[in-house]
RNA sequence: GGCGCGUUCGUCUAGGGGUUUAGGACGCCGGCCUCUCACGCCGGUAACACGGGUUCGAAUCCCGUACGCGCUGCCA
């Protein structure tokens, strides 16, 4: 706003760990990585795991995880809000000194009955200011009969106004607020004493969070402005919704950054992904590097409205991402899937390694997950054991075709070239001196070597799995041909 | 209920008073390519929530209504 001295701009990630790492979450921490980043400033992270009971080691460890898979690093050590309870409830204290805020003796109990009854009569609840007013002999006189009491900060009457980042200038008067507690009878400190603190300690400049802070602001800029501190930047970013435009939870499937992971989402997609999710570059680009995002990132570009987390969008750029990388950096992905799904051991991965790197140059392009370049291509690895029902039907009715596919394997021993070309030519004139269409030869050769009816392109296919391997496959294909007849003809009466 | 925030194709968005018959992307539909499926290419479908104002002129500015979301805790 205000023209000042360029000073270094600090972000964080503040996410409490009582759950795992919400695509949500992670578009926060992406928004705040990329502003500090755009600003060579700095991105710290703060583990806000002041709700003992909620929070846990596992939950910490994948959040981590996450950020680091999607290269969200982060500088300067992490904080951890539990750590700094003394800190906050000193603070605290010195607020009552200064008489910003007072102990409230009033029981949990009390302040429900209150709220219960506030509703009853349809009336808005607020604190009543019952303690605010308390004379210091009754204050002395509970404290020394050990009565426990939180703390309240003291709302005055005014204006509070911010520029946010995103949304421009807001403006709330206090008279919506009331007396909030800031530290709590057992002494630890509420979240907005907490942020607040930590944040001016970490020396936060800019706090790019959800949408759901910015009722929290107000509240947060009473408290910077009664210990006399500078205001940081506010920019409230939306939220993200699922498909029923409610906020995205389990139930609307996948939404923790691990779960894709595992589905087969490369990093560099979810990232893009991501940044594009509420904010925009300004022109017509879909496809960004992170540098590019990163140099043309800007609160201004975010938009003010709730996105809907589109996953078919996420596949297809997912796939945009596949397609543009090199096999030999596809590889290390696919090797580990090869293990994790049994198809192989770790040394036979990568002793294969040239042949696994061949498999995903014919399947790349056709792939959106990672995990396509295993699930549905097993026929690469082991011989096909069941034979796609349809295509039996539609392919292999007849017993010209059976016939047409005896006849072709039989030449097919005869070639030693089984180089893609050599293939084509070779079936192709096949198919010529009989009098039929390639396609007539090509499906059923598809069918009895992967089992499948889709496949890469058929004469690659063979040529990469070998001669040997395709006439093993081809021959005992035709062994079956009795049992497949009979099922084939089972199932066109089945579907008559 | 009160307060706050928001509202452009189904979805993500561009656009910030005349350049707009409102642009792009995903999806969907059709076509081309072709041995299947993809990829790629070509084409199509589809939106300014509603009502008032301001203005010569409004998707763009103002007000209201509706709808959605958020907050309204000794949760974060």
């Amino acid at each position: 706003m205000e023209n000042k001295i360029a000073e270094e701009v600090r972000t964080r990630f503040a996410p409490s760990p009582t759950g795992y790492l919400h695509v949500g979450g992670a578009r926060t921490a992406l928004f705040n990585w990329l502003f500090a980043r755009k600003h060579k400033g700095k991105f710290l992270l703060r583990i806000e795991d002041t709700d003992r009971e909620r929070s846990s080691e596992e939950m910490t460890r994948k959040i981590f995880e996450g950020l680091i898979w999607l290269g969200l690093d982060w500088d300067e050590d992490i904080v951890y809000q539990g750590k700094r309870a003394k800190t906050h409830r000193q603070i605290a204290y010195r607020l009552v000194q200064e008489e910003k805020a007072y102990p409230c003796f009033c029981t949990p109990e009390e302040l429900d009955a209150k709220r219960q009854q506030a509703r009853k009569e349809k009336r808005v609840y607020k604190y009543d200011g019952t303690c605010r007013h308390l004379p210091p002999e009754t204050v002395k006189a509970n404290m020394e009969a050990g009565k426990p009491y939180a703390i309240r900060f003291k709302v005055e009457p005014g204006v509070i106004r911010w520029e946010d980042g995103v949304h421009g200038p807001i403006e709330v008067n206090t008279r919506e607020l009331d007396d909030f507690i800031i530290l709590r009878s057992d002494g630890s400190p509420i979240y907005h004493l907490a942020v607040v603190v930590d944040d001016h300690d970490m020396r936060i400049t800019h706090i790019i969070r959800g949408d759901d802070h910015i009722s929290n602001t107000p509240k947060q800029i009473l408290l910077y402005q009664a210990l006399g501190w500078p205001l940081p930047r506010f920019a409230h970013v939306p939220l993200i919704l699922g498909p029923d435009k409610k906020r995205l939870s389990k139930r609307h499937g996948a939404t923790a950054v691990d779960e894709y992971q595992k589905m087969g989402i490369l990093p560099e997609a979810l990232f893009n992904y991501l940044a594009l999710l509420g904010w925009s570059p300004g022109d017509d680009r879909e496809i960004l590097s992170r540098d590019e995002i990163v140099a043309l990132f800007s609160l201004e570009g975010i938009s003010k409205n709730n996105a809907v987390f589109d996953e078919k969008k996420l596949l297809w750029m997912n796939g945009q991402y596949i397609h543009n990388m090199p096999v030999e950096k596809l590889w290390p992905y696919v090797q580990e899937l090869l293990i994790e799904r049994g198809v192989m051991e770790k040394t036979e991965a990568v002793e294969r390694r040239h042949y696994i790197m061949q498999t995903i140059a014919l399947l790349k392009t056709r792939v959106k997950l990672l995990t396509d370049f295993v699930d549905g291509a097993r026929y690469f690895y082991e011989d096909p054991t069941t034979f796609d029902a349809k295509g039996l039907r539609k392919h292999l009715k007849t017993p010209e075709a059976w016939q047409l596919l005896e006849d072709y394997t039989q030449a097919l021993e005869t070639v030693q070239d089984f180089s893609e070309e050599a293939l084509e030519t070779h079936l192709r004139q096949f198919a010529e001196a009989r009098g039929v269409s390639a396609a007539k030869i090509i499906h059923p050769v598809r069918l009895a070597i992967t089992g499948v009816i889709v496949t890469p392109g058929l004469f690659e296919v063979m040529a990469l799995l070998g001669r040997e391997t395709v006439l093993r496959r081809l021959r005992a294909f035709l062994a079956q041909k009795e049992t497949l007849q009979e099922y084939i003809q089972q199932q066109l009466q089945v579907n008559s």
